[in-house]
DNA sequence: CTTGTTATTTGCGCTAGCGCAAAGACAAAT
DNA sequence: ATTTGTCTTTGCGCTAGCGCAAATAACAAG
């Protein structure tokens, strides 16, 4: 995959960037392949690049001291990820960034990035907007645990889906998301993520296929997610 | 309380400030005491002024529709808080401010600071610290919730307290938190957080009082945390 | 000392959700 | 067509943790 300077510009850090802002991030930079399965970094592992996913799909995971995990984040494509090192010496990455599919990134080195953030106040305002918004998703999941039913929350992990990456189609928007998947971004198991989404298809709400989710009627769903109805 | 341009070095965010910045920030700020019980600011507020604690304890907390809440962080005098309009335009505050004693700091106008950010590139470097420190809390803390068990949490919990805010004396750490505030912050009840804390009493690793909580074998808890022991 | 207030403990019953295990469904490969 | 591997569903039993209610303890004010 070949990218020019202003492909760059559909990365939300870099929309304001001048053209030879761009050309001097492209040279210092090299794509990297990973393939379905494997790791772009470990939990763990020193933060020495950050990338923006060309082409697939990634997971942010983060793992406990007996294995388990949760799912932080899903990357797109022309966002960025294991940014942290960008902005904090010596630091190493808190979550592991797994290939969903077949993957292609660039890697920036986070010195250089650094380095580049020091005389360029716009790509700071922009890399703090990133992470504002990141702050309050994330305080917005731990309340949810914290305070919601388990339908609630995975109603809520749906919608967020559906507003970050739905594909619509004639009938609803379609999501391509395993029960296993779903679980980890709701915190909770895929059985019950089965259980509940079943009772929801009999209802007429979703669609459901192997790692396929149809959202037939979100208004539906926003209510469970309320808690307006059970 | 007054405050001289020196006193503002204390706050994370003007570490590295010059004097002139420093002076230039008071005087685009004032004073505001909150009496214990009353709020900074609620949720959904807009978010036109960010804070800098002087003096007393203030609790951050998330609510829900139903009015369910979390704490989300706990301020100490000399740490910023609703930093959130500093960074976006027409934002509200993602939660409310409570003085959980009578508290005083200082406001300062968010489009001020805005302002300021976009030619100080070391305020902005030092504000994104902040913010992926706080990034990283909230992942560990949601993989907390989403993966361990309670007591594990509440360890947690009591370990983080006791590094941010513990007052050692002659026997173990002493935290001046009420059961209600120790269950906010691990996702669960005061209830449960009684029962819990009880038991390890029992086994002589903490000495519980009023409000109060004296870690005695912080090692204990470690394990427990760790969910090598139960 | 008395009284009122607030924090804490504890008994008790209950249920939401976990997680094993086995069966079923689907897709890709041979 | 058959096999193989993965994903999904579902029955079943279980228990961790919730949350009411009532008792108790600690503190504050008069």
């Amino acid at each position: 995959m070949n990218v020019s300077p202003k492909d760059l510009r559909q990365v939300v850090v870099f929309q304001n960037a001048t053209e030879a802002d761009l050309r001097q991030i492209l040279e210092n930079s090299f794509p990297r392949s990973v393939e379905e399965g494997e790791y772009f970094f470990l939990q763990g592992d020193p933060a020495n690049y950050l990338y923006v996913l060309l082409h697939g799909q990634v997971k942010l995971l983060q793992t406990n001291l007996r294995g388990q995990q949760v799912n932080l984040r899903t990357i797109y494509p022309w966002q960025m990820f294991g940014a942290l090192g960008a902005v904090r010496d010596k630091i190493n990455y808190p979550a592991s960034a797994m290939a969903m599919e077949n993957c292609a990134a660039l890697a920036i080195k986070s010195l250089f990035l650094k380095d580049m953030l020091r005389t360029r106040p716009y790509l700071s305002n922009d890399l703090m907007h990133l992470m504002t918004d990141y702050v309050q998703e994330m305080q917005v999941r731990y309340r949810e645990l914290a305070t919601e039913r388990v339908d609630q929350r995975i109603a809520g992990a749906l919608l967020r889906l559906t507003a970050q990456s739905g594909q619509k189609t004639d009938k609803g928007v379609e999501l391509s998301f395993s029960r296993q998947d779903v679980a980890e971004m709701s915190g909770t198991t895929l059985y019950t993520v089965s259980r509940v989404m079943t009772e929801w298809e009999r209802r007429g709400w979703v669609r459901l296929g192997r790692e396929q989710i149809q959202i037939i009627k979100p208004h539906e769903l926003v209510k469970i997610a309320e808690g307006t109805e059970r």
